[in-house]
RNA sequence: GGCCUGUUAGUCAAGCGGUCAAGACGUCGCCCUCUCACGGCGAAGACAGGAGUUCGAUUCUCCUACGGGUCACCA
């Protein structure tokens, strides 16, 4: 077979040869150690919980090292994508904190716009070079094409193909028969080729296989150590009909061009792995290094771990930004599944900003996690409990503004209120941990405001005319003025004189003695001031809410009993 | 089904031939305390199973079981 003519048939409009496009991509300058990372996803329509994770590995590694981080659209697959996924995309990334020095940005005009030397960023805009280095392969007897027919290729229908592949039975007679298959598609002359050309029959174009899938590779990945794949023995396509290549074909040139040293993806590409070490190959191309990551999983119905799908609860971002957690604490729980010491790291460097942990591969799992919203929310507490009052309020209100409109007009008609509120127990060493999430904001401090004050809890077990009697006295005693244990002393005082025992020792130790304790007389007035047995420290409330309102709030539950 | 990969408490995880097998979340108990929250102390809870190598295996090897992944003109 003429290799040389058959190049020439199959791509005529191509002139550049590989050294040409080698060329226009010198290798970067950057240090010696400097990390090239990128992050390359299809733009189909929303952030999954997985994407973030392996994001933050590239950023890291990336930025710790003096590197680059750059963002490449694989739209190979027009018909899956989205439009406007790729804005969303980046906006939601920087929303986490994950900003990209290279790539797709988002313009000036709010539209995706590119930046770099090293681009086209985006795939369907990359025909031509990937042309290059498809004529260089068939010129060297390594890809041949494969002829259909316009009606073959409209039936295809990526739904069915991946239902088709999913309920495939795998025999032995299949396997045998695909490889039949496979090594009668490498038969074929010149002669065929051209008539096929002449009469406009679309090609894709497949790699020959260069291994035995008897034999083992040696490969080697950063998270999990050397492996043995069987060697690649199938005729991937490299280029689909539309003249842009899949996955594999676009990695390797993309790749390689762009000068990417470390591929972070999940390890759903393990499999291919040795596919692609035979594309490096062929196409005289320096491997990168490979880190295939863990699976973020979540629960099936039976209880069984299940990769994160698209519609699980917690797969794509707009989950979380729904739910009200803030996505520093997001990043702060992935950071803590991704390396085993970040926790620890934390817990020693508090205030420290998360770029300072020296994030490494070697602590990297290497078995899939299950997202725990438990502990997401236990995160979540201790980075709210961290903020100052300014944050809570600014976080609070954009939520709500989204979310509950009521609330967010309610914190925006006083901001100095509302900062007084979350200023409880802030600060300090032992701050308080009352939410972790933008949403259970409100509950907490609703009592604060008339529009939404009730009174949820009741008192029982006590009699209505003493409840009666201490709310009176401490309506009649209250004076805003009085520091805090002056404050104390007189509900003390009340309680005594009413009956209750004033202090909690002496009560404990003859409860019988007594009508109830000061803590009681404290719940009732609680209740009256607040609607509920459990609040902040009551003082501080009431300093808030202003002798008027505390004593009107007084007034209105005595009537009520 | 073939191949790959993984398996330490409910969850996430240290460990890398000799440990009473860390720690965190969750659960429970106690303390602090006018309630709550915070904080402190403590408890229960794990090396999937079986062979082998070894003086000694959670750690190395093999087998079994069970998860997960992959086998598209999807990425």
């Amino acid at each position: 077979m003429d290799y040389a003519k058959l190049a020439e048939l199959l791509f005529p409009d191509v002139t550049e040869t590989p050294e040409d496009v080698e060329k226009k991509y010198p290798p970067r300058d950057l240090p010696q150690d400097a990390k090239v990372t990128r992050f390359a996803p299809s733009p189909t329509g929303f952030v999954h919980l997985g994407g973030l994770y392996q994001t933050i590995v590239g950023e890291r590694l990336a930025h710790q090292s003096g590197g680059v981080f750059f963002l490449r659209i694989e739209d190979t697959d027009e018909k899956r994508e989205i439009a406007g996924a790729a804005q969303k995309l980046i906006s939601t990334l920087a929303h986490y904190g994950v900003h990209f020095d290279e790539g797709a940005v988002i313009g000036e005009d709010g539209n995706i716009a590119y930046k770099g030397e090293y681009g086209p960023y985006k795939q369907s805009e990359r025909g031509p070079i990937y042309r290059v280095y498809a004529k260089d392969l068939v010129r060297r007897g390594l890809a041949y094409p494969v002829f259909t027919t316009r009606e073959e290729l409209e039936s295809l229908n990526a739904s069915d193909k991946k239902a088709e592949v999913k309920s495939r039975e795998w025999t032995e007679e299949f396997a045998e028969q695909q490889k039949e298959e496979m090594l009668a598609r490498r038969n074929f002359t010149i002669e065929e080729v051209e008539a096929h050309l002449k009469n406009g029959d679309p090609f894709v174009l497949r790699v020959l296989a260069s291994g035995d899938g008897e034999r083992k590779v040696k490969c080697f990945d950063l998270i999990r150590g050397e492996l043995e794949l069987p060697e690649n023995d199938r005729d991937e396509i490299i280029l689909k009909s539309n003249g842009i290549p899949p996955y594999h074909f676009a990695h390797a040139v993309d790749d390689h061009l762009m000068g990417t040293t470390h591929v972070i993806r999940g390890e759903e590409w393990l499999a291919s792995l040795p596919l692609h070490l035979q594309l490096f190959s062929y196409l005289g191309f320096k491997t990168p290094k490979y880190m295939h990551t863990a699976q973020v999983m979540s629960l099936d119905a039976n209880g069984n771990k299940k990769k994160l799908s698209k519609r699980d609860m917690g797969a794509s971002m707009d989950d979380y930004t729904r739910l009200g957690y803030a996505p520093e604490a997001v990043r702060e729980y992935l950071l803590t599944v991704l390396n085993s010491n970040y926790e620890e790291w934390r817990s020693k460097n508090p205030d420290s900003p998360y770029t300072d942990f020296q994030f490494s591969i070697k602590k990297m799992s290497n078995s899939g996690c299950l997202i725990d919203f438990e502990k997401l929310e236990d995160i979540s507490k201790n980075v709210l409990s961290r903020m100052t009052a300014e944050q809570i309020y600014s976080g609070a209100l954009e939520w709500s503004r989204l979310f509950d409109e009521e609330f967010a007009n309610l914190l925006e008609a006083d901001k100095e209120k509302a900062i007084a509120v979350f200023s409880i127990g802030r600060g300090g060493k032992k701050p308080r941990k009352d939410f972790g999430r933008w949403s259970e904001v409100k509950p907490f401090v609703s009592f604060f405001y008339k529009e939404l004050f009730k009174v949820e809890d009741a008192i029982e077990g006590f009699d209505k005319a003493d409840i009666k009697s201490c709310l009176a006295d401490f309506a009649g005693n209250y004076d805003e003025n009085d520091d805090q244990n002056t404050w104390f002393e007189k509900i003390k005082q009340i309680a005594a004189k009413n009956g209750f025992c004033p202090d909690m020792k002496l009560y404990k130790a003859d409860p019988s003695a007594y009508k109830g304790s000061v803590a009681d007389v404290s719940s009732f007035i609680r209740v009256a001031v607040t609607g509920r047995l459990n609040s902040p420290d009551l003082f501080t409330v009431m300093n808030i809410l202003g002798k008027a309102e505390t004593i009107d709030r007084i007034n209105s539950f005595k009537e009520s009993l």
